[in-house]
DNA sequence: TTGTGTTTTACGACCTC
DNA sequence: GAGGTCGTAAAACACAA
């Protein structure tokens, strides 16, 4: 295998951060390598592990630090993708089941419009609003009636054991 | 070849333990 | 004080035109 085995003491860094970045070297592939693998088992780097690799890559054990500072730098930038993309899935889900109940309520209300309808039909004021008529039954003992009978209640509006008004199953 | 966008390297400033 | 993150400059690289 062959590095480059360049020391921080070869490298003439002079005062200028413009001046000292010209000798900015990439790492060979080789030692990217062998740096992910030490990564993976532990992206902290302990003083210890840094000389080692220093020596085993030959360059400084500054540039290992860094190394590892960015490294950790770019698996937090994915790691961050990565959890926006899922957050983003899981908006565009609850979006869409929003709609779907939005649906749902709209569907409930046209129905409970048609039930008043027909409720209203009963309740004719001709024929609950005459004085005297003590068989008659008040609007609210009629509502209450009806209403009970939409829920499985019974009354007077009940259909058969375990059936709404309308026929529909209410088990 | 060159213009441009992306990735990698390296650093300074600041923070935490 | 050593070593961390964060933001950023600039070199290195990829690639279309």
């Amino acid at each position: 295998m062959h590095f480059n085995h360049a020391t921080m003491d070869q490298f003439p860094y002079p005062q200028s951060r413009k001046h000292l970045t010209k000798h900015k070297k990439r790492l060979t592939q080789d030692q990217v390598r062998i740096l992910e693998t030490n990564f993976s088992f532990n992206n902290r780097l302990e003083p210890d592990r840094k000389s080692r690799l220093a020596l085993e890559l030959g360059v400084p054990a500054r540039q290992v630090a860094i190394w590892y500072q960015n490294k950790r730098a770019r698996e937090k930038n994915q790691s961050l993708e990565f959890d926006y993309k899922a957050l983003q899935l899981r908006l565009e889900n609850v979006l869409a089941d929003n709609a779907r109940l939005k649906g749902e309520v709209q569907r409930l209300k046209a129905e409970l419009s048609k039930i008043q309808g027909v409720l209203n039909s009963f309740i004719s004021p001709s024929s609950c609003d005459e004085v005297g008529n003590a068989n008659l039954i008040s609007k609210h003992d009629l509502e209450r009636e009806f209403y009970a009978s939409l829920i499985g209640g019974g009354g007077a509006f009940g259909g058969q054991d375990g059936y709404d008004f309308f026929g529909r199953s209410v088990s």
